[in-house]
DNA sequence: AACATTTCCAACCGCCGGTCA
DNA sequence: GTGACCGGCGGTTGGAAATGT
């Protein structure tokens, strides 16, 4: 027997959704949480894909995330976590607590790239990188392994090691830097729609449009929010709060984390050799949570 | 003021890996 | 051991909004 499409076509809208469907998902995944999403659109009446719900979900109207206006420090960040990483933007998403995969990926797509490219349009980084880091379908190296931790753990040491040679070698080379402070333009601000205001978190426009009955979320989100906890996570946190508080943000310490220069490695090399396992030490220690 | 072009983002699509019966 | 189901991910697209002429 034919497997069961993800979603029977017929009967299943597609499209924006509206702030009804959107009450009827948060309210159910308040009451059951998020997952299962097979049965929410059974269960809720949603004429929608479990996919589409999940993705409402998880990319607009999960509690705690922040949309648009990205600031300089998150710019660097993903810049630099897109060479390491590649275009894992699951990942990369991680270390940004309040930001979707969907968010980095587009605000890349739509104003990194343009930035890291045109002037000197040295072959973009982020492929080589990635190219290695990822588990493409040609690598030659070793089959990916299941990611348990001791595994997952090596292979983000190799894949770090990797990315983060061919960064540091970009960006000792050539001009457009990107880590540079000062000739890092920051984004537009409110170019477009400008972010004037971004969209309300959830709960709240969720509540606006049920007029009345605030709903308010709270879900914790357990999903990849383990993740996001990070340790870039924490560093960007700590980074926030102090640009909240209106001091300097102290991206440099996420970038040193980021980077982190031989120097610095040799000093307390781990015992597996080279400075890779330095990095991932410090992410270790800045509680991944395993 | 009207039209054309560009930019941005929400959502869809297809693939992949993990889990379970 | 095998196949089906499910969730997650990354790439891509379409429509709306903003900007330029």
């Amino acid at each position: 027997m034919g497997r069961p499409p993800c979603c029977d076509k017929e009967g299943v809208k597609k499209g924006p959704w509206t702030p009804e469907e959107d009450l009827i998902l948060v309210s159910y995944v308040q009451d059951h949480g998020p997952g299962n999403w097979r049965s929410v659109p059974a269960n809720t009446g949603l004429m929608r894909c479990s996919k589409s719900c999940r993705l409402r979900w998880t990319n607009y109207l999960r509690p705690g995330i922040r949309r648009g206006g990205f600031s300089e420090q998150e710019d660097r960040l993903i810049v630099h976590l897109q060479a390491l990483l590649g275009n894992r933007w699951a990942a990369i998403a991680s270390y940004l607590p309040d930001r979707t995969d969907n968010d980095v990926k587009n605000y890349w797509n739509t104003h990194l790239k343009k930035k890291l490219l045109p002037p000197h349009h040295h072959p973009p980084l982020p492929h080589r990188a990635a190219a290695h880091a990822t588990p493409s379908p040609s690598p030659p190296s070793p089959p990916p392994p299941p990611p348990n931790k001791g595994q997952w753990e090596l292979r983000l040491q190799t894949d770090i090691d990797l990315a983060r040679r061919a960064l540091r070698h970009a960006l000792s080379a050539p001009p457009p830097p990107p880590l540079s402070t000062a000739g890092w333009a920051p984004p537009e601000v409110g170019k477009k729609s400008g972010s004037p205001a971004p969209p309300p978190p959830v709960a709240v426009a969720v509540a606006d449009s049920a007029s009345g009955s605030t709903l308010e979320c709270s879900v914790v989100s357990t999903t990849s929010s383990a993740a996001a906890l990070a340790a870039g996570g924490h560093l960007l946190a700590r980074a926030e709060e102090k640009a909240a508080a209106g001091g300097e943000v102290a991206l440099s310490e996420i970038e040193s984390w980021l980077l982190l220069e031989d120097g610095v490695g040799a000093e307390h090399k781990p015992a597996h050799g080279g400075d890779d396992g330095l990095l991932l030490d410090a992410a270790l220690q800045y509680n991944f949570g395993f």
